[in-house]
DNA sequence: GCGTTATGTTGTATAAATACAATATTTCTC
DNA sequence: GAGAAATATTGTATTTATACAACATAACGC
């Protein structure tokens, strides 16, 4: 299968909730290096670590991931003029 | 990392839509004998491959696939006296 | 019952995710 | 600016997902 490279916010996340890699690989039970694989997009998530990072931040997947590349939350929350159009 | 076994309905949506697992296997983008594997549970899919079959049945990634067992679909629209409890 | 299609099973091969170590670099604190 | 903590980079090893082939069995149409 050809794998396609998914879109994650889980760098502004974590940021925002204040905890390092380090502290957000204990929690969801991989190693901190992983975290930094992940965010920088490198490879994705298997589904399984995918719903432990889901838990933790409480929220659904497909907030988190996205096939498509993902605009800043700020955005997502007040909507920008060219969602209109789409 | 210790990785958890997934439960899935693919095999429901599949049969409900009429699908055959080699046609399924076309649309998603995979190996017949994959769907197979998934539907039994075997192993788990990549993350891509969840947010593909979600994106065929046209159904949130967490509607689909769980981390706790799933109640057929029927009881999950209608409930179930037990899920009052808690 | 025969042929066809769907599914299950086993085995081997490759690709992708994850672990882990070592070191470099950047950032933060004092 | 020294020291600590966070992040990035590189390299190797292991586990898991996926492909593919071959064959067995089950279900279905005629």
């Amino acid at each position: 299968m050809k794998t396609r490279k998914l879109h994650n916010r889980i760098a502004v996340l974590r940021q925002e909730r204040g905890v390092s890699r380090k502290e957000l690989a204990e929690i969801i039970g991989v190693n901190f290096q992983t975290v930094g694989y992940l965010e920088r997009g490198e490879y994705n998530p298997s589904l399984d670590l995918a719903f432990r990072i889901s838990e933790y931040f409480g929220l659904p997947i497909e907030t988190i991931f996205s096939t498509k590349p993902l605009r800043p939350l700020s955005q997502e929350l007040y909507g920008s003029r060219d969602e209109e159009g789409g």
